[in-house]
DNA sequence: TTTTGTAATGACAACGTTATCTAATCCCGA
DNA sequence: TCGGGATTAGATAACGTTGTCATTACAAAA
């Protein structure tokens, strides 16, 4: 920018100004400093800019969700960044994975780079060191699923009616035998469409047997395993209720193994 | 930072030298540093140490791809998080969806972030603006597809051989009418792709037959549309080589639609 | 004792930008 | 002609950090 100044023949300020699109320029001096700045490949630096603005805010989110290669989460990614792209402001994302540690640690990179806010996927762990983050200034958005120990705002589907409506409608077609295939207790998701399937079953009078539920299915693989044995016990479900879509995946390839797709129900 | 220093009762230098673990200061004042930065909440400014250092390097890249909800891409990025992840280097990600401009819009938004390289898919537009950017010293690799009008590393697919080896495969099984759908020309890996179906046809001895070929099935439910009018037209494909993921699961769904999925071939 | 060396610490400027304040200029009406 | 307000421009300090160099203290060698 001093450069700049220099070939443009004025203060620093002004190409400040210019490069902001501050008003009270004269038109003869913007043009000078536009063609001084291309002709330096001039870039201006938002870094520098946003440690001396009063706001110092970034127009940028970081977005930290489970996995950016499941598509239930990359369609979240995808929805945030249309909105913010309206507002100028930029969404960059990273997926946290198995390691419980690289939440944190994601955290910490967008919010050491200044993020404004963070919207993010809780994993296993609690959230409560988020408290320190949000002290210094960084907005907390949740999505999809609610953070323990932390409060704050967060959008989340109605696991729980969700999962009542699906059972519910198995149960509807005279199902009697329904399998629930679910991932990991320790996801607060999981656990409220568990509650539906229980409350379901419950509305309809039915009880529940311990070998149609399977609450351990993380992956595609684990969910074709567990659905596999479900069908291969002595008394096999009549109709699946699977409660993710990874969870879907592996149950379609489970019931495509035994040529079974069209004989056992599945939601 | 200074607040830190004043309740250490030390330099501003010193406790500088505590947060980046710099050799050279006593274990009596690094534990009074430690103590009074936890106490009053302090967070190191990234930002700000960036702009002092003389490498500038921030430790972060870009990254550029064409829609973070198809699973190949989200696949690349998981890859790409998986090495950085070991170096230390935090990547964040974009799309660029449909948009033409946006490509060059995240491009920009990067670097002003200050991002140390961009690793990026080109869309259909030209990469000769980056010039641009790389007199600026950001380091651009490209992923997926080549560049056009700009000279830079990239990794790709040897496209061109393996839709040759899937055509092949195909024409070795017996199939006279192997049909081609593939994405818009203007993509240069749907391009080499169909060079590869040519080149197979070619050494099979084969002519190409026009209206078996498929080249403007840019989604999937226009994948879907192109095969369903193969099938339906008077002389059907008895296979189908389909040259991207999305168009692969455009094609399943019309072979369902039509029940041809056990009757038409398809790589 | 003096010298030399080494380790620990600090003062200060600088990175590229913008906020604040002051100065210069111009136009208008009295 | 003059005063006064608006408009345009610049000088300077500051944002939070680190590089550079100077200073101090103390131990070891002479």
């Amino acid at each position: 920018m001093r450069d700049v100044a220099a070939l443009a023949g004025v203060s620093l300020k002004t190409v400040s100004r210019v490069v902001n699109r501050e008003p009270g320029v004269s038109g003869d001096l913007i043009s000078k400093v536009e063609r001084a700045a291309s002709q330096l490949d001039y870039r201006h630096d938002l870094t520098a800019s946003n440690l001396r603005r009063s706001d110092r805010k970034t127009s940028t989110f970081g977005l930290i969700i489970e996995d950016v290669s499941n598509t239930f989460f990359s369609a979240v990614h995808r929805g945030i960044e249309e909105v913010a792209r309206e507002r100028r402001v930029a969404v960059f994302a990273a997926s946290v994975d198995e390691s419980p540690e690289r939440e944190k640690d994601l955290v910490v990179a967008f919010s050491q780079r200044r993020v404004d806010a963070i919207i993010m996927t809780p994993t296993v762990r609690e959230q409560s060191y988020l408290a320190y983050e949000r002290r210094g200034g960084l907005v907390l958005v949740f999505v999809d699923r609610e953070p323990r120990g932390f409060d704050a705002d967060c959008v989340v589907t109605d696991n729980a009616a969700g999962a009542e409506t699906a059972t519910a409608h198995l149960l509807a077609q005279g199902h009697e035998l329904v399998a629930f295939v679910g991932d990991d207790e320790a996801i607060t998701t999981a656990n409220q469409r568990y509650l539906g399937y229980e409350r379901a079953m419950a509305s309809a009078g039915m009880s529940i047997r311990p070998e149609l539920v399977s609450r351990e299915a993380h992956t595609t693989p684990a969910a074709t395993r567990e659905v596999l044995a479900l069908l291969d016990a002595t008394n096999p479900p009549t109709a699946i209720f699977a409660a993710q879509n990874l969870i879907t995946m592996g149950a379609v390839r489970a019931l495509q193994m035994r040529g079974l797709q069209h004989a056992v129900a599945l939601v």
